[in-house]
DNA sequence: AATTTCTTCCGTGAAACACGGAATTTTAAA
DNA sequence: TTTAAAATTCCGTGTTTCACGGAAGAAATT
């Protein structure tokens, strides 16, 4: 019997769904479902929980905390990240605070069990749509942890998101060139730069790639 | 047993789980789960349902549009909003749309329950936080208004959304005009006059209106 | 029957893209 | 520190898309 818990501190309706999802499951004992995060800090040091799911949402700094918390003071608890925003981002951010396992709303209650079944047996357990590349370039972003480098997708420069963000916001080649006071054709290298980098075909998969990157506002 | 179908375009794990949910329950019986509208429609002529639900988010035109429809054509089925976020004109519009019941994420599973069972009885369910002067003075709005003709915004036609949803999918106009057998230059016609009526400068502008229209999906 | 909208197509010039090469500067690695 | 790698800048060339205009038959509305 697997004891796990819940947090989502958003969607009180999503909490007692997907506890109800879980607890139809045998093996599966849903020990807590938790709005607030003072809550389950009351309870966590009484109650035996081997995972502990916690709903990420836009705002989600408080959730980021909590990981590192547990991370430190008690690992014996597995935190798995469920991705309810399509945010890069959070990936690494959680990743890094201490999470053993990353969903997404895309996933299915199977993969759930799965990765609560490896988080239970010690493995991590990362959703099969984050990218290898990105994974990886996250990973060894870790090693250099203190380096403070961005570790963002793809290794882009700060010029080339520079770019991204500007194109986000409608500007054309022209535009770009007189306000980075360089020549239209470096912009058409910088753009063919980042669609080799992320080895994307169309600007349309730039562009969501940018909004899942917090790069440009919808 | 009441047969109830639910609909949630944009967070599958949340389908999956209100589901489980409510097949927990005696007297429920969910006979389908869509994350697709156009799924939808392809069952709801040969599957008796009772009551639809339908998750609404920000991006809600098409919810909206379905909801008349089933106003329209298919009185029979009910249908009760979820609102998962928080945007009052969301009740305006549902209500108008023809939804019977409305909750929020706020709500809990019996609350859920209980709409089902009013919506079943042939009962309206809102939820009880939705003040009641609200309310009546939206229903009296109701009647004044004309409803209208306005589906899309923009007036858009058949073959330009199907275009947008193509351009979305990162297709150029030579896979569109393949496709859809007509040339190339009746694709570039065809964006000129999206962007004339939605009034739009940039591509850019074009692929947000979309993205927040859930026309494409990020 | 008259009018409007939809759908289709084209001409033309400007802008952007795809693919390649290349030189200078900056940064990272050995 | 020397070397290698990456970043930034720019161009040539050919293809594609965009912007703006016009146009004409089909379909839907009035």
């Amino acid at each position: 019997m697997i004891s796990v818990a819940i947090i989502d501190t958003h969607n009180p309706l999503m909490l007692e769904s997907l506890a109800a999802l879980l607890s139809g499951k045998d093996e599966i004992s849903i020990t807590g479902q938790f709005t607030v995060i003072g809550d389950f800090m009351k309870v966590s040091r009484t109650v035996t929980i081997n995972v502990l799911i916690i709903n990420i949402y836009k705002a989600h700094i408080e959730e980021i905390e909590l990981i590192k918390k547990i991370s430190k003071e008690m690992s014996r608890i597995r935190v798995l990240v469920i991705s309810m925003e399509m945010q890069e981002s959070v990936i690494y951010e959680s990743i890094k605070a201490g999470a053993k396992g990353y969903l997404t709303k895309q996933d299915s209650g199977s993969e759930i069990l799965m990765a609560i079944y490896s988080l239970r047996g010690g493995y991590d357990y990362y959703n099969k749509s984050i990218s290898n590349i990105l994974l990886n370039n996250y990973i060894r972003a870790i090693d250099d942890e203190d380096s403070g480098k961005t570790s963002f997708p793809g290794n882009l420069s700060k010029r080339e998101i520079e770019i991204i963000r500007y194109w986000g916001d409608g500007l054309t080649n022209k535009e770009m060139a007189d306000k980075m006071f360089i020549s239209t054709r470096t912009i058409e290298s910088h753009k063919n730069h980042i669609m080799q980098k992320l080895n994307f075909k169309t600007s349309i998969d730039l562009l969501k790639f940018a909004i899942r990157n917090n790069l440009i506002n919808v």
